[in-house]
DNA sequence: ACAAAAGTGTTGATAATACACCCATGT
DNA sequence: ACATGGGTGTATTATCAACACTTTTGT
């Protein structure tokens, strides 16, 4: 078929054969030593009623998709500047029972215990570790897992997993993050030349306190340093 | 805020607030030996008229994103099955004058000359150097430059330069495509060595025909040994 | 014979991997 | 003193980067 036609020709039919509903899904994850964990909501929409799933919501008219995320995060989080990242659209035309819904996934890095979960949100939320979520409503098993395949890959070649730790961590925690995460393990040595190699860790000059054993040198990520050694054509890479 | 409701609570908006248009816009590229050209079109919407523009459609309620931007791919290239790839959204709530338009942008990846501009497509269609493209209609030049550091980045790791070119191919054809592409010279040899040691090239036992210089052995892309190499946790990467 | 692009190996530098023991703190 | 996790160096191997000349074809 050959045609002439393109967007605009048929801009004029906004409000009839076009008509379509759009929404942001976040995969909100967070990390608490011990494995990833993804922020899930009872859903209350038949059919899936009693079954959990991602935060989202319809995007407002007068934001973009980025603000709706952000949006979200800050309905069930509290807080406004979290790591976000797109990963794809997903536009099943059947993927939601009650009408056309393409939806845009976001994952989301944050810290687990900046936050308590309180007052109605308490009922409802569950830090779910992803290796055990179940079935969840809509396609979100779906999206979950490409977000987390999305995410192992951004890993490895950005420094976004400081996003799920605490501002000052040890060395150890990191790499633990890092093994969490991936599914794989590391060498301690190799992994401590190489991060410290990359030249994006400050040494804090502290050390954890009230642990049961030798404490750990703190460190912190530097933004400033990053920002100049990837200007400089360095490549961040685990 | 604190907040119950969600995506569900709304759904019944769908005629209100949340009224928008989605569209897919493609940045189609081919590669004709000497550069990187993306296809375009005349813009006739206002105040873009005389501008070029990328390709897009609105989305159909029957269709996905992808079969959308399969559909744009159809309709101007002739061509169904072409490689796309999902870059990301583009959602500026004054992005398009006549309306609220959420877009995702693809880009395409075709042998050039695979197919004839004809017809009525002939009068409006442009092959474009990506390097002098001027002021597009829309965010259009904001969409390209994604999608061309999106394919940057994507051809260093994974197999899909070879859809930019003919079935069989010479070593410096696939060398020069990575520079061009890439915008950076590479050593002869070390490429060489490289690319066939990632084990995905099956020689063709056939050599250039006509050619006023020694003839080059021809190569095609072994999909399948691809696929086997990758279930084995093999890498490509160049 | 000449022009034009195809093809081919070696060497030195750098980065990745594998691996085992002592150290500092709290109980 | 013991349990717990923190911290360190070296030798081997694999990978990457630099580099120049000969070969084959058409004119």
């Amino acid at each position: 078929m050959i045609s002439s036609e393109n967007i605009n020709t048929h801009i004029s039919e906004f409000d009839g054969i076009h008509r379509l509903a759009l929404s942001v899904d976040c995969v909100i994850l967070g990390y608490d030593e011990e494995s990833l964990k993804v922020l899930l909501v009872e859903c209350n929409t038949p059919p899936f009623v009693g079954k959990l799933s991602l935060l989202g919501e319809l995007v407002n008219p007068d934001e973009t998709l980025d603000e709706a995320a952000h949006r979200v995060l800050g309905i069930w989080t509290g807080q406004e500047s979290l790591y976000l990242e797109e990963v794809r659209t997903f536009s099943n035309v059947d993927r939601h029972p009650l009408g056309r819904v393409i939806t845009v996934a976001y994952y989301s890095l944050v810290e687990i215990d900046h936050f308590e979960l309180s007052g109605m949100n308490k009922m409802n939320l569950k830090w779910v570790d992803v290796n055990s979520v179940g079935d969840l409503a809509f396609d979100h098993n779906k999206i979950l897992n490409e977000c987390l395949d999305s995410l192992q890959q951004r890993l490895r070649e950005k420094p976004i997993g400081f996003n799920l730790l605490p501002e000052k961590f040890s060395l150890n925690q990191l790499q633990n993050l890092y093994e969490v995460v991936l599914g794989i393990t590391l060498d301690k040595r190799n992994f401590r030349r190489k991060i410290l190699s990359l030249d994006v860790l400050i040494d804090l000059g502290e050390m954890q306190q009230d642990v049961a054993h030798r404490p750990a040198k703190l460190y912190g990520f530097d933004h400033d340093k990053y920002a100049q050694n990837r200007s400089q054509g360095f490549k961040f890479e685990i």
